[in-house]
DNA sequence: GGGCCTAATATGTCTGCACATAATAGTCGC
DNA sequence: GCGACTATTATGTGCAGACATATTAGGCCC
């Protein structure tokens, strides 16, 4: 019984915070006051409360020290998996169809995002995933060119997305959300009425030095991202 | 110069991963192997991979070691702010009217949501939130009414959502996202043509006993909800 | 080869100590 | 009282060593 782990510490403190022994915005005891309370090491409070503060339920400040969240600005993580992998996760298959590949000058806003003078072409995409042979997602994907070596793969056979995960480096990037109207292209390819309510996702990727893609991801009705906090 | 402390080796591991020196689903040296090599404590490389596995960039099993991801399910992390403090944040002014307040039998699917038996009455809000005057998200909530001390808190006067923040016990979730035509209702409270594509966003929350709120707030068009990698 | 047990091994965690760092609180001079 | 400096303090990080634990690899028997 009793305290073990820093595991259990932090479960410790979430019932102290839960059941209101220390209120949103209050001072919680130090370190060094809670490893003698607990009969542990203060590195292994330390690294209990680091979890809670990485959470988003406390907030440390050296030397001001601990205090519970006041407004507790609640971090959600997301898994953003390939998506292939997502559609087999339902036990479907998926299955994609290159729609248009194409060297093109991006649109200002485009290239901007991207970091890259205007002028540039980049590799332009368009694909549609399949899930049980049913439209799933539609994607729009601009492709700095100069990453892709010479030939260039065969993004008809594997999708660009796989590609990239396989063969350049690890990428950094953001992700947005976001809701919008079909247009009438996006409702013939993913079988809607035009102005259907899509759920858009936009990633952007690069590298240290140079900016890689662009993605933008128009998920059909039904389509939900789930978070288990 | 030189690796100084753990952040020094996540970046080196990084660029390691990103240079490709260690592909995508290799095995790396050993935690030992890597203190040797920085001519640091085990611990310190171990808290530098760890930070990596837990972002989704490494994968470790004891043992067997540590990997590059093959497919980087990558994790992001969203930022879920008060609705005031999202609105403030963006230099605007908050205010919100409740447009409904009942206690209502909830339909099926939201009792059973919340885990409560049917024919259980809860209390309902319809609530506008406004930015600079202007509709910003629509709130619905229903909330368990048994949670609420007597006399009821007056949610015309502080949002149900910053009520809860501040009296009830700290909570978990989940949190889902999707996209939905707007209901006719929806269309006229936020000033919008019907259908028009929304951003649906669904949170419920319990302690550990019992549920506390199921909450669907549906903002208008233009709004994004975004990721720092 | 198949199945079971055992040893080896990499990561996971803890301790006790030390020093670094940021930010507050207090002190001093005026 | 005010401003600048200094001391104090809580957290942040580091180290070396130890033991725990999960999992694999190898050996053994059949």
């Amino acid at each position: 019984m009793g305290i073990k782990g820093w595991e259990d510490i932090r479960a410790e403190v979430l019932r102290r915070i839960r059941a209101r022994d220390w209120q949103p915005g209050a001072q919680i005891p130090t370190e060094e006051d809670l490893a003698a309370e607990f009969g542990v090491a203060r590195a292994t409070v330390n690294r209990a409360l680091r979890e809670l503060a990485t959470a988003g339920v406390l907030e440390r400040r050296r030397k001001a020290g601990t205090r519970v969240a006041a407004l507790p600005v609640r971090k959600a993580t997301l898994d953003i998996p390939v998506i292939r992998q997502e559609i087999e996760a339902r036990g479907q298959t998926h299955s994609f169809q290159v729609l248009k590949q194409a060297f093109l000058e991006p649109p200002v806003p485009v290239a901007s995002r991207l970091g890259l003078p205007p002028g540039i072409k980049l590799l332009f995409l368009e694909t549609l995933h399949l899930a049980d042979g049913k439209p799933f997602a539609f994607e729009s994907r601009w492709l700095n060119s100069e990453i892709l070596p010479r030939p260039m793969p065969d993004f008809q056979a594997l999708s660009a997305n796989e590609w990239l995960v396989a063969h350049v480096a690890y990428v950094t990037g953001d992700i947005a959300f976001s809701a919008e109207g079909a247009s009438p292209r996006e409702a013939a390819v993913l079988g809607v009425a035009p102005g259907t309510a899509l759920f858009v996702t936009e990633r952007m990727t690069w590298t240290a030095d140079s900016p890689i893609t662009l993605v933008r991801l128009a998920h059909g009705p039904g389509y939900r991202v789930q978070t288990l906090v």
